[in-house]
DNA sequence: CGGAAGATTGACGAATTTCAAGCAAAGTGG
DNA sequence: CCACTTTGCTTGAAATTCGTCAATCTTCCG
């Protein structure tokens, strides 16, 4: 059902972009013409490094996160198919978190010099990236604005309905289910819980028939309950509607 | 000391576009070949709305935020001189989270349905664009990663440091002391906290003779300590690194 | 002077973290 | 195929942070 192809990154001319070089980030790794295969646990992306790759995923899953000085971590995001990730370091010249891949992950390659060239060239594709930051920033505030205002609840409720959505648009969905490979940690890291309060709340929404995630795939029991407690403002932001 | 001009938007030709043209959101306003004032209370842009304006600050504050479902706020981000608004909206076509004016603001206002030309025919400016949008991005990470992570008195040292080396870096800063005129129920809408709880976390702050926010006015008393609390990496996000 | 907005304080309780332990599943090497 | 290890999940109890409530105080302003 994911059918991600290359020509649906951001910059949907990816295929002209020169392959891939190495670097010592990137362990385990497989060619294909212009696309990557990143193996589980791979960091893709190094907070504090400036990749001369970025990415669009076109298959498998993975964290975005920041460690703290602390040791601490938090997940800023779940990446998923379709995804472009790198565009920090490809603008700002670093990357202020890392990106691991949770699953075998395919992604599409190119090189980060080629994006001048591509505000100079081609501004629709130009255009697309500054979209690709936008909806990135309209989701951050949606998370600062959980993080900050809501209990456990109503975070994990918010967090698997956007999660279900996400993944059922992109095809990935049973019909009942869709998959999320994840671990509990990540989800506590990603919405400030301590595991232990996020396994429990997770019990509770279980108990209560609203939503179930075990084995890598979660489903929803009650979508309408599940919204009432997340709050969430459904409408997912529109394709480009500007240009 | 603030001197920020007209031509330091990061769309610097924004004499080429028109001046201004009423809607209903803005309230009470005053003109100047381009730009705009805004009085303190006037809101800028409004969550929902498609405004047809994208400003810059040339001077006084602000406040990004976020009106839940249930009526709470989150508060995004303060709004300095030299900030870019709207750029949500002009991309996305609907602003998700507004803004309001905490002081009497000048602005420099320009027209929504210039960017695309801005795209096709500057590619330095559409460019500029993007790296704000990234920066945007990334300042959000690090407050998702404040609220997931940090406890009311890391996440207030936290903000007190971003907000008085940003601020001297604009040169308000009079040595000893920036303007923050904000109220305390802002800060704490902004770092997910009770007026109650950041109201008792300055007062320990003060006590401890690390920082005082008092009559608008912060001064720090102890960078060194302040920053060991709120374990903040640093260094500012290079101007435009890559081009 | 009176009123309004914002700051401050104490008491109390709820939400959440931390600590500590046990369990289950999956992988690993012999 | 079986110990053995590792990783992740689950649970209970104690400790802590933080939010809510309610009252008071201060400052500013007409």
């Amino acid at each position: 059902m994911a059918d991600i192809r290359c020509t649906d990154c951001p910059l949907r001319k990816c295929d002209l972009f020169v392959p891939f070089s190495d670097t010592e980030i990137i362990a385990q790794q497989r060619f294909k013409s212009g696309e990557l295969t990143a193996d589980r646990g791979t960091v893709l992306l190094m907070e504090g490094s400036s990749s001369p790759q970025l990415f669009t995923v076109l298959e498998g899953m993975g964290l975005r996160y920041k460690t703290l000085e602390d040791g601490s971590r938090q997940v800023l995001n779940f990446v998923f198919p379709g995804d472009f990730i790198g565009l920090q370091a490809g603008v700002m010249g670093e990357m202020r978190h890392s990106v691991e891949a949770v699953t075998r992950m395919r992604l599409c390659v190119f090189r980060r010099q080629d994006i001048w060239q591509l505000f100079r060239e081609t501004p629709e594709r130009a255009y697309d990236l500054t979209w690709v930051a936008a909806v990135e920033e309209h989701f951050l505030g949606e998370a600062v604005a959980t993080l900050g205002q809501r209990s456990a609840m109503e975070r994990i409720a918010w967090a698997f309905l956007r999660i279900f959505r996400r993944l059922e648009a992109l095809g990935l969905s049973t019909g009942t289910s869709v998959p999320l490979p994840f671990r509990q940690q990540d989800l506590a890291d990603a919405l400030g819980l301590s595991v232990v309060h996020a396994n429990k709340t997770l019990k509770r929404l279980e108990e209560r028939q609203l939503a179930s995630w075990r084995g890598g795939r979660l489903s929803i029991g009650d979508f309408k309950e599940l919204a009432r407690i997340g709050l969430t403002d459904d409408e997912p932001p529109a394709k480009r509607p500007l240009m």
